[in-house]
DNA sequence: TCTGGGGTCCTAGGACCC
DNA sequence: TCTGGGGTCCTAGGACCC
């Protein structure tokens, strides 16, 4: 059996654990730069606020029903995940963590010891609300899309009492009978409205489809192990994180800007800020990349620009692989270059890293001296991983962006001023577990 | 006025190689 | 009149997830 267990509304339970007057209350986290809204209270989902909304276009409504509105705070919800995960961690060997809220736990095995699963189940829950305060729902199954189901259903009937066990035939069927295709873990709108206009509306439709219709309609080979895998075929496995983290086999870094740049200057102060943020997490978990791709985008909702709206560029790095921020930015300069075009005003960039490999595979030296090539020698290579290491811990210490390139420094001009490129952030909460000035003060 | 960010996987088509 | 086949790599695009 497999379990899934998803954190509610995680973001706002994060929240709400530091702000507990925010109980009760229509709450809403928006994405970066204010854009939209990505995690809603159950009371501002009954306000009828769609995930995902413009905040603009719900402000109104919120104002009116007092809700309260919040920016993302990510190190915060970086850190509460990583407390949740190692909390399962303790209860379950196998863990996967799927997302900063969501992990497999592999419990094969498990159900002789310790009594039942359900009881198992509860525990988990009862553990991770004492010791985190964030609220889970925790769904049971013999196979990973229908311990999705089965969260699916705990999570929309509270009835349940926040766990649903799905490991017998009639339990399947009745569970699928309940579920909205559209709710089905790998159908999107698109693939919604396909099965739609066949009359195909539940889950259990779903799992009744053919082969053939699968493949040509629901993206090939993965829409038909979709259907298997609802019918009791397992299809995929689980793969256990170690040290509760995710490696992941691309990083990037993007951010929409707060207000539009047509400068190269300035676009370049946000895609080194990015590259370096990108390459943090590149060193953090022991890797190195050897393709970079740079990108720009226009307006994409100004109908009197033409598509495409974004302009990339990707190098396959002639020295090998590499996670020197320095290196990096070498290339990712002229990158930037070839895309930018004089006049146009971008309103986002960001940067890519792939084809990442562990140290020690593939690096390409040159016989010379490195100042007029980016192809480093051996001792330069040495150095420049010495210099990663001490500015890792420097802004590990001190805080993300004490030591960053020049190029990420607004110039003197602007002494002051926040740097061009940053998005708003008007309604962001302190990070209470992450920065000793904004631990909470109680009494 | 205001519309996110970070990922995964698959497919198709073209270049190139033998 | 005849005009290979198979493999790999790369890129772009499209779907999905949270």
């Amino acid at each position: 059996m497999y379990g899934l267990v998803d954190g509610n509304n995680f973001y706002v339970s994060c929240e709400r654990v530091f702000q507990p007057r925010l109980e009760g209350r229509p709450v809403v986290v928006l994405s970066n730069n204010d854009g939209n809204v990505v995690s809603r209270s159950a009371e501002a989902k009954q306000l009828g606020i769609p995930m995902g909304a413009p905040f603009f276009e719900v402000r109104d409504l919120l104002r009116r029903h007092q809700g309260h509105v919040l920016s993302s705070n990510y190190p915060l919800y970086g850190d509460m995940s990583r407390r949740v995960m190692a909390r399962l961690a303790d209860h379950v060997p196998g863990v996967e963590v799927y997302s900063i809220d969501e992990a497999f736990l592999d419990l094969h095995g498990l159900t002789t010891f310790c009594g039942t699963l359900d009881a198992r189940a509860h525990r988990i829950r009862q553990d991770v609300l004492a010791c985190t305060g964030i609220p889970t729902c925790v769904g049971l199954g013999p196979i990973k899309t229908l311990a999705k189901v089965a969260n699916r259903l705990a999570k929309k009937y509270p009835e349940l009492q926040g766990i649903l066990r799905l490991d017998t035939e009639a339990r399947r069927e009745r569970a699928l009978r309940a579920l909205p295709a559209a709710d089905v873990w790998g159908i999107g709108r698109q693939y919604a409205a396909k099965l739609q206009a066949q009359g195909l509306t539940t889950a259990w439709q779903l799992a009744g489809i053919s082969e053939a219709w699968a493949r040509q309609h629901l993206g090939g080979v993965v829409g038909w192990r979709l259907v298997q895998e609802l019918r009791g075929q397992p299809c995929q496995g689980l793969h256990p994180s170690e040290d509760g983290t995710l490696a992941r086999q691309s990083i990037s870094c993007s951010r929409s800007f707060g207000q539009r740049l047509t400068a190269f200057d300035d676009l370049w102060g946000a895609v080194s800020t990015y590259l370096s943020r990108a390459a943090e997490k590149l060193r953090a978990q022991h890797d190195q990349a050897h393709i970079l791709t740079v990108f720009i985008s226009q307006d994409r909702y100004d109908t009197r620009l033409p598509p495409p709206y974004t302009r990339s560029a990707t190098l396959t790095l002639p020295a090998g692989p590499t996670a020197d921020t320095l290196q990096l930015l070498t290339y990712a300069r002229h990158l930037l270059a070839k895309l930018h075009e004089p006049g146009r005003r971008y309103v986002k960039a960001g940067v890519v890293l792939d084809g990442l490999e562990p140290p020690g595979r593939g690096q390409q030296l040159s016989l010379f001296a490195p100042a007029a090539s980016a192809v480093p020698t051996l001792a330069h290579n040495a150095r420049a991983q010495q210099l990663m290491v001490s500015l890792d811990a420097l802004n590990r210490q001190f805080g993300r962006g004490t030591v960053r390139p020049a190029a990420s420094v607004p110039p003197p001009a602007a002494a002051g001023q926040p740097a061009p490129w940053l998005g708003r952030a008007e309604h962001r909460s302190p990070a209470y577990t992450t920065r000793l000035e904004d631990l909470l003060v109680v009494g």
